[in-house]
DNA sequence: CTATTCTACAACCAAATGGTTGTAGATAAG
DNA sequence: CTTATCTACAACCATTTGGTTGTAGAATAG
């Protein structure tokens, strides 16, 4: 899958995926270790299906991925969706950075 | 949580009000140029009001202030909300990193 | 003063979100 | 084979979200 180019539609996904405690702790536990849905599932003070929801909005968003083993499946973090974020932030914050030069500049010679 | 030592409604609020391209593109304006909220409702193809609410977002998402200026209001850009979002991703990326560092050492020593 | 502009906020609506329970199919365990 | 476990998915429900229109007040313009 290719996903260079961001569009508006992946991005709100990812940031809408990360507006979640349970699905930041979900990515935390995936990158970490191994666990199936429901070794997750057990974590959390909720339904399974509630978590599996919450796998498939990860999933969506390119935070994590899926992969059968016999009757489990194993979720994996998936560096894609994180590094995309973080790029889109360090955007911002170059933006700020230019800002800052500016006015900096405006100071300088005024 | 060990990745999350910020607020967790304060993260949901964060991450969802970067979730929709019309904030970020707010966002992105208002760090780079001077906005009054009627300002910013003419670059959108929605109402004023729809306009004054996404604001509202950000603002309680500590992404930007507004100053009142006459009978306009200033929509300004915070850096605190950024650098927070930053800071959290950093976290996920650390975390990645040591586990990179993790299988490397496994993978040396068998 | 009057008219216009900018903002705030309420009321409303459709769709999405985050949760539930229940059902059913695969796979593993006894 | 029978039972237990893991997953998928549908149906349902309450709340939130993202939009609308309408009303009202404060500040500016003429």
């Amino acid at each position: 899958m290719v996903v260079d180019k961001l569009n508006d539609a992946d991005l709100d996904r990812l940031f809408q995926a990360f507006a979640d405690a349970t699905r930041r702790d979900i990515v935390t536990r995936v990158t970490t270790g191994e666990y199936s849905v429901s070794g997750l599932a057990r974590h959390y003070a909720m339904s399974f299906a509630a978590v599996q929801k919450h796998v498939a909005v990860l999933e969506r968003a390119s935070l994590v991925t899926k992969e059968k083993r016999g009757r489990e499946q194993i979720v994996r973090a998936h560096r894609g969706g994180l590094q995309r974020a973080r790029r889109l932030l360090d955007a911002y914050e170059a933006i700020w950075r230019q800002r800052a030069e500016r006015i900096a500049d405006i100071l300088a010679q005024g």
